[in-house]
RNA sequence: GUGAGUGUAGCUCAGCUGGCAGAGCACCGGAUUGUGGCUCCGGUGGUCGAGGGUUCAAAUCCCUUCACUCACCCCA
């Protein structure tokens, strides 16, 4: 076969679109409960958009978008969405929301494209459900957010790591960095080679350096540095989870690789899936509505991975409750029709109801619905037709009996519990 | 971009120092005229990832290449 899927893009059948469904389906009825609104944005933008948030040293507008130039006479740059955040900003402020009513919630859901190498979680189209909040400066909002979060996690029954950190803002920031670079040159020869790296492009992610982790532990931290503002918000914040019940930590070297963030920085990672386990990230941006020319509106918001959370839910094996499932097993025309008008009867109750080929024997029939793991086979020929009747069959305990159709719905619902 | 691992039937894999391409599962049929699973019998199914080389002979050895997977980087 050489017309085959590209790398980094996968082909989800059945149960793992399943999955995938199921979560975004939680998802979208909790937004319903914490009262956010619904945005959808377009796939594709023109690629300044993205250099002048996410920003120019990302490795995400660095070297993984997926660009190409349109057809128009200008020749405009375009790039496939390699996140949602500055989308949502974009049309927040070109619908004049800044001005006019800046205090909005909102959530996306859908398809975002990274030209990375593939491995365990990481795809090149991959799919983000995110929440954008604007106009909320307050600590309350950071908190909500992440109990949000927690109660996704809840209602999917899986458990979580929360870790919860503060990059200070402009005022206190600079000071941090300072020291960080100073920190980072004076250690030079025993930082590894992507520090070396790092300390030209983001010194910030000196701190996530998995090599030379008691380097990076003695680090200066960004806590230590916080003015008085942003220190009296992050023990707001940190005071508001306590009380609301969220178990997390402060980890000092949560940075986020973006350019945008500042002040509550957090990640929210799963163990048993790889490397890549971060499941949901996310932080505040204050200053990002009006670097893309907006008014000066705070903002906040995460986005979650649903592979990754998919991929959790396997591993996890959480179960979920289906509908019994019926197949309809038709014996000749006649019966054939009979069927097909029973079938929508059924799933009106509802059942989940599969009318098997009309065409094949009775025996490869029932073969089918115990392939299709059916609870029970609803056998109707000639001579039920005759008597108005059907074999209502158990497929998992082997007993059948004899039902007439004006009794089927009433038993098969009866099934149903 | 870097590193490692793996490519043999639809799937999971065996195939030793080179000698007739295999097993289990799945699929189709039969044992059973209109009764699934279990059992038994039979059948379909192969560019041994691709290309080149060594050899009387290559799935096996050598070179090249492609794909997939995991990890690094980075990130959801």
């Amino acid at each position: 076969m050489e017309l085959t899927r590209l790398k980094g893009f996968q082909d989800l059948l059945g149960p793992q679109a399943r999955t995938l469904s199921h979560v975004e389906e939680r998802a979208r009825l909790l937004m319903e409960r914490y009262a956010v609104g619904e945005i959808r944005i377009p796939l594709l933008e023109r690629i300044e958009l993205y250099q002048r948030s996410t920003g120019e040293t990302s490795d995400i507008v660095s070297k993984q978008m997926y660009t190409f130039t349109d057809r128009d006479e200008a020749g405009t740059t375009l790039a496939l969405r390699p996140e949602g955040t500055p989308g949502v900003v974009r049309a927040y402020i070109e619908a004049g929301l800044d001005r006019s009513d800046p205090e909005q919630r909102f959530f996306y859901s859908g398809p975002m494209f990274r030209r990375e190498r593939p491995q365990k979680g990481r795809y090149r189209q991959f799919y983000q459900f995110g929440v954008e909040v604007f106009g909320r400066a307050d600590p309350a909002c950071d908190a909500e957010l992440l109990v949000m979060i927690d109660d996704l996690r809840r209602d999917l029954g899986l458990e979580f790591q929360f870790e919860i950190n503060s990059l200070g803002c402009p005022k206190c920031r600079p000071a941090f960095r300072a020291a960080l670079l100073d920190y980072g040159r004076l250690h030079f020869m025993e930082l590894c080679r992507d520090c070396h790296e790092r300390l030209e492009r983001n010194p910030l992610r000196l701190l996530d350096c998995k090599i030379d982790v008691k380097l990076a532990e003695a680090a200066p931290k960004s806590l230590d540095y916080l003015c008085e503002e942003c220190r009296k918000h992050f023990a707001s914040v940190v005071g508001m989870l306590d009380a609301a019940g969220v178990r997390f930590v402060v980890n000092a070297r949560i940075v986020r690789g973006l350019d945008y963030y500042m002040r509550t920085t957090f990640e929210v990672t799963s163990t048993n899936l790889g490397a890549q386990n971060a499941v949901v990230a996310g932080g505040r941006y204050d200053g990002l509505v009006e670097v893309l020319g907006g008014a000066p509106v705070p903002g906040i918001g995460f986005a979650i991975g649903m592979e990754r959370l998919a991929l959790a839910m396997e591993a996890a094996r959480t179960p979920r409750e289906t509908l019994p499932r019926v197949a309809l097993i038709a014996l000749g025309e006649a019966a054939a029709r009979k069927a097909t008008e029973l079938a929508r009867e059924l799933r009106a109750l509802p059942l989940q109801v599969e009318l098997l080929s009309t065409e094949r024997s009775l025996k490869a029939q029932l073969k089918r619905a115990d392939k299709i793991g059916a609870n029970y086979a609803v056998i109707i020929g000639p001579d039920e037709l005759a008597r108005a009747a059907v074999q209502l069959r158990d497929l998992g305990a082997s007993s059948q009996r004899e039902v007439s159709l004006a009794k089927l719905a009433a038993e098969l619902g009866a099934a149903r519990q």
